[in-house]
DNA sequence: ATTTTTGCACTGACCAGTCAGTTCAATTAT
DNA sequence: ATAATTGAACTGACTGGTCAGTGCAAAAAT
């Protein structure tokens, strides 16, 4: 528990009970969806009352967006910190990609309800959060693609790769892989799916053995 | 007495309804959500009353489950179409896993809706379609997972793949990069992005030119 | 003293599913 | 032909229930 009472911003109690509410929505709608998940679920789950919901969030949506945020927030910087580092030790950009791999599944398999519901919202057109949405998706799809171009700069990859794409690509198979992993064989290891996914951003599937 | 008429697989009628309902419903879920769209909604875009929907599906639901069997069918006799003509022409497996990406990428660019509808539904738990989505998407996958074994067996792919693993890495792979065409450059041509993505599975990205 | 949370009753909009009645298209009788 | 009949297909107003969001006085925490 943290004792200090920081009056930067808000008070701690009020931080501790929307934390508790993010954890109660993130489940609920990775399962059921964002319009079949009720706000009173949401807040019995909590361990909360109704009115605390509407205390802490301006509606139900508003909740929904900020979770968005928060969550992509914190993939973000660690996407961003793997790619630093792997710089730091100055490895070269595929160490780069295969370190944000793995700080992908690191990710996922702490988060998998966040992810799942990710997956599951980004697409859609037409709702309230669409736009929040975009943003946030490309803030995390514009690190993959700044490692890919200092790449090609670097004249490590090919200068004919598609960098929009390969990007987008990149992030489906490790999503897709860990998605699986987490739904249908969940008692494989992180290593393994690592060590799989490696293999195929390194081309070392079509060669022979 | 219950068939009078010609029954010729259906009547012609009722067949042509079921499909305006399918087409109506399938965009708007897509956009909203399963949960967010209305029967109304559905009915109205179909040009149809609501005791229509209910005369020719049970539920809401059921009309979902048939719709994703449907669109399922559609993707999976596709894929399995192009790893055949593959084979019968006597090409290679990379060649054979290549024409499937494309004919994913020719079934997504004709039914965008469909994927993305399916995309957000595969990793919900806890939902009425829950298992009609399993068996569905283990028949598209187990397609790829096939033509990998093939492939390890003819010495053709390393032996050390996770065949598992790696389909479904593929299978995000053009999934979420064929989305994000669609979605956020959808003035490419289906081409461009099949080149991407073949550049991907034969590990020309790393490779310097 | 002030902020935050609780508990709970209430409202108004919205929506899945129903059902009694109507239309359509084909078959049979005149 | 054409009128009568039949069953399948379709219609849309209605019902019963659900749920987001409100209001507020009292209690608890800081």
């Amino acid at each position: 528990m943290e004792s200090s009472s920081a009056k930067a911003g808000g008070s701690t109690r009020r931080e501790a009970t929307r934390q508790k509410l993010y954890e109660a929505a993130v489940t609920l709608i990775a399962e059921q969806g964002f319009s079949a998940t009720t706000v009173d679920e949401i807040a019995e789950r909590a361990g909360v009352a109704k009115g605390t919901v509407y205390y802490n969030f301006a509606s139900k949506s508003v909740l929904f967006e900020e979770l968005l945020r928060h969550g992509v927030g914190l993939l973000t910087a660690s996407l961003k910190e793997a790619a630093e580092q792997a710089a730091r030790e100055g490895r070269g950009k595929v160490d780069a990609l295969d370190a944000m791999i793995r700080a992908g599944l690191v990710f996922i398999d702490r988060y998998p309800a966040f992810t799942q519901l990710y997956v599951a919202e980004l697409w859609r057109t037409n709702r309230a959060w669409q736009s929040t949405l975009m943003v946030v998706r490309q803030e995390a799809v514009a690190v993959v693609e700044g490692v890919l171009r200092e790449g090609v700069a670097a004249g490590e990859f090919s200068d004919e790769i598609d960098v929009q794409l390969t990007a987008a690509a990149l992030v489906g198979m490790v999503l897709v892989a860990a998605l699986d992993w987490k739904s249908f064989q969940p008692e494989r290891s992180l290593d393994d799916v690592h060590a799989a996914l490696s293999r195929l951003l390194q081309g070392r599937v079509s060669g022979r053995v």
